[in-house]
DNA sequence: CAGTGAGCGAGCTTCCGCTTGACTT
């Protein structure tokens, strides 16, 4: 029996340390947090120095007692939990839980997870540092106070079951601000003029340095090149370099995974995931820029060996963004002489992105030459003669890290950049031929809509979140309905164009598209609703600066200037007393405007948040009649609806005909449109241009029969000795289905030949459907559902798939 | 799971950070 037990809190760490450090030690996982407050109710006594109720989360139970186990067997225990607010916190956890306080306990840390580090680690133990730990359960319970009075004040001003909390409400704030930004920004419109010149046997592109901001100056100008001599007035050759970036972290990770390979933030970690499971990278939570000396000396060896000794230059990166603890090392291969790793080609990707970007850290800087030629017009009379075209040209002298990689930008205006490449050698004096001249109207674009992985990168400027809470914070303020990541098509738009070529000069009218938008983030009417409410009322919460100076709170907390209780105590009072006030004093809010009246009753037409979400009204609740309400649409909202758009939603349900003997009506549902025939239900979607309101008796029918078909081929076979013992078609091929409970197939069976014998042991060997039945179920599965894709509610396909 | 939206009242929802599986119809 090992006398040492070692505890970490991933297993996938444990199981490297344990090959490092021999057999007699035992190294175990904690698997993150094995307490946390209480799940029901406050979970803080506020009224007793805001004493915190803990309790072994539930799912740890088994774990806590296998770990009581080891530590009775051994003789030494040693905490090795991660060296930060939380990794302390966790030691101090199960310094409790386990009742390590008799104990021969050890805490100990180490930032890297090489041989040497351990082995450092373990000849220099401490204790628990319980100002460390005083400083996370500041953190823990603020957090807890704040979400768990928030959140109620929105059930009842706003909706049910909405959240609000430190870090899910400024995140909202900044997609609802975006798109403020968005609505109120001014369109500027200019002539942009290019011409393209020819000297010493070269053709190159040069941008004039005004824009005009009239056609007819546009014009004017184009005329006068017409018959305008050209020199280049002015030579400018600079070297200048570039630095590589630093080694990943999780939120540049996750940036660039989103820039390169289109990874979503939720994709990007599940796959980082798999890869440090099977050994080939770091840990992937980090925002430390940190390389262990091993990772450093293995960098250089690669480059040297695969490039020459000019291309290495070792370099430590240290961090600049707010709130790092850096408690593990950057995101890097675990051997950078593997230049290929990962099971699929999702992994295959990621790894080589963080391979190179590895590698390029550690490279020599590259060495470029900018050449500006400035040309101007010698005889184009008095008005234009300040101005001048200007090339831009770029040349890599040496190109040091950018043999292996360039991290991605943001930058969406492509047309902007002048085309940069090789210019004719030409000295100041030298004419220019003009080839062509063209003035195109360009408009300015409106700031762009946050992707998720540029949130990501905001939060983190900001300090808001840390490494393992990105991907699901964007998760929940998409589950919440404050936001949703969407495409939307662009739109064309008319520019002009005056063109001057050999064939002299015209005019034309071209067309481009326009605002296309690929997943990105949009605030929905709730979003926007509760943001408003809570910046309105919980200024300080909202503002971006917030957490910045809680975090500098418990800072001083965990160097012993301040004691926890204490601030919480200043925080609560004011924060308290706000909540009380804002629950008393506050109206609903609803988000309300009012539309237009009923040319019919003469009443008001209202938008606002209703109990099920955005809606629209006609009377209002005090009338002695009933008002009629109807849902928005799910691509409508209550700040842009229009007077016309809401009188049509009135329309349904329609009746669009009969079908053996049945009405089919068309309405909208909670889950978008659909028809409804002797009491079954058909979704239509606008995908396939059916349309509620317009649809007509033919299609309709069409539609009924294509989803009865659809259901009739998803039964391949039912036994007689069980109705309800089915073998069904599914969406990831043929299952069975026994009662309630789904069961997979065996990978090698043949659905042709399964007995009802067969299925039934299939059925008793397959676990129970989770939740324990009941109500709970769907919840608790929606819930341990990981953030797949951009998961926005239940929204199940009723069988209409070809 | 689908046309709800008043009002009553019970019981429920909710935070952030640390970590992985289990499992999807």
């Amino acid at each position: 029996m090992p006398k040492n037990l070692v505890i970490v809190e991933s297993p996938a760490k444990a199981k490297t340390i344990e090959g490092f450090l021999g057999k007699d030690y035992l190294v175990k996982s904690s698997y993150g947090h094995v307490r946390d407050l209480k799940k029901k109710g406050l979970g803080v006594d506020v009224d007793n120095s805001f004493k915190p109720e803990y309790e072994v989360s539930p799912d740890k139970k088994k774990l806590v007692k296998e770990l009581r186990d080891h530590v009775k067997k051994a003789e030494t225990v040693w905490l090795a939990t991660d060296e930060d607010r939380e990794g302390e916190a966790i030691s101090w956890h199960l310094e409790e839980t386990l009742n390590l306080k008799n104990k021969d306990t050890k805490r100990i840390v180490f930032h890297e997870i090489t041989k040497d580090a351990i082995d450092r680690a373990i000849k220099n133990p401490r204790k628990v540092d319980y100002r460390l730990v005083d400083a996370q359960q500041a953190r823990r319970v603020l957090d807890r106070l704040v979400g768990f009075e928030l959140s109620p004040i929105l059930w009842k001003k706003v909706k049910p079951s909405l959240s609000a909390g430190r870090v899910q409400s400024v995140t909202v704030r900044l997609i609802v601000e975006r798109e403020r930004d968005i609505q109120n920004f001014k369109q500027d419109v200019r002539y942009r003029v290019t011409g393209v010149f020819s000297a010493d046997g070269k053709t190159f592109k040069a941008e004039l340095s005004k824009r005009f901001s009239t056609l007819e100056e546009a014009r004017e100008f184009t005329e006068s090149c017409a018959d305008a001599q050209f020199a280049v007035s002015d030579l400018e050759v600079k070297p200048f370099k570039k630095k590589p970036a630093a080694p990943f972290t999780t939120s540049t990770l996750q940036q660039e995974a989103s820039r390169k390979l289109g990874f979503s933030v939720a994709r990007t970690m599940s796959v980082a995931q798999k890869l440090y499971e099977e050994g080939k990278i770091t840990y992937m939570r980090t925002d430390s820029l940190n390389l262990s000396d091993t990772a450093v000396k293995a960098a250089k060896a690669v480059i040297e060996s695969q490039y020459g000794a000019k291309y290495s230059q070792s370099r430590k990166y240290t961090s600049k963004s707010k709130g790092a603890q850096e408690a593990h090392e950057a995101v890097r291969p675990v051997d950078m002489a593997v230049s290929n790793a990962g099971s699929d080609t999702s992994e295959e990707r990621l790894y080589d992105l963080i391979w190179k970007r590895t590698l390029a850290s550690q490279m020599a800087e590259a060495e470029l030459e900018r050449t500006r030629i400035k040309i101007v017009l010698k005889n184009a009379g008095g008005k234009f003669e300040d101005l001048h075209f200007l090339a831009k040209g770029e040349v890599i002298k040496f190109d040091g890290f950018l043999k292996v990689y360039l991290e991605g930008t943001d930058d969406e205006d492509t047309d902007e950049k002048a085309e940069e490449g090789l210019l004719p050698a030409v000295k100041a004096g030298d004419e220019v031929e003009r080839i062509s001249v063209r003035a195109t109207q360009r408009f300015s674009n409106h700031p762009p809509r946050y992707s998720e992985a540029s949130l990501v990168k905001r939060l983190e400027e900001l300090g808001i979140g840390r490494p393992s809470t990105y991907a699901p914070t964007i998760s929940t303020v998409q589950k919440r309905g404050y936001v949703v990541k969407e495409d939307r098509d662009g739109t064309p738009r008319d520019y002009k164009e005056i063109v001057l070529d050999k064939k002299g000069i015209r005019e034309e009218t071209k067309t481009e598209n326009t605002g296309v938008e690929r997943s990105k983030l949009f605030p929905t009417d709730i979003g926007i609703v509760v943001n408003d409410f809570l910046v309105e009322h919980f200024e300080r919460i909202l503002s971006y600066d917030f957490t910045a100076s809680v975090e500098k709170q418990f800072d001083e907390i965990a160097e012993g200037m301040t004691e926890w209780t204490r601030m919480l105590k200043t925080f609560y009072k004011s924060f308290h007393e706000n909540v009380e006030q804002t629950l008393e004093h506050s109206d609903r809010a609803t988000g309300e405007r009012v539309l237009g009246e009923d040319p019919k009753t003469g009443k008001p037409v209202i938008a606002r948040i209703g109990r099920y979400g955005p809606m629209v009204q006609i009377g209002s609740a005090e009338d002695e009649e009933k008002p009629r309400f109807a849902g928005l649409r799910k691509d409508q909202s209550i700040t842009s609806i229009t007077f016309e758009e809401a009188m049509d939603l009135f329309k349904l349900p329609r009746k669009v005909g009969t079908y053996e003997d049945g009405d089919i009506t068309a309405a909208v549902g909670r889950f978008g449109p659909y028809l409804r025939h002797k009491g079954a239900f058909f979704s239509i979607k606008e995908a396939d241009g059916d349309d509620p309101l317009t649809i007509e008796e033919d299609r309709a029918v069409e539609v009924i029969e294509a989803k009865r078909k659809a259901d009739r081929e998803k039964l391949i076979r039912q036994f007689d000795e069980d109705p309800d013992m089915q073998l069904l078609n599914g969406r990831w091929g043929p299952y069975l289905k026994a009662g309630k409970k789904n069961v997979r197939l065996p990978k090698d069976a043949d659905v042709e030949k399964l007995t009802y014998e067969d299925c039934v042991k299939l059925a008793e060997a397959a676990p129970a459907p989770r939740g324990r039945g009941g109500k709970a179920a769907p919840k608790t599965a929606a819930k341990k559902t990981p953030a797949k894709k951009t998961a926005k509610k239940p929204t199940k396909k009723t069988g209409s798939k070809k």
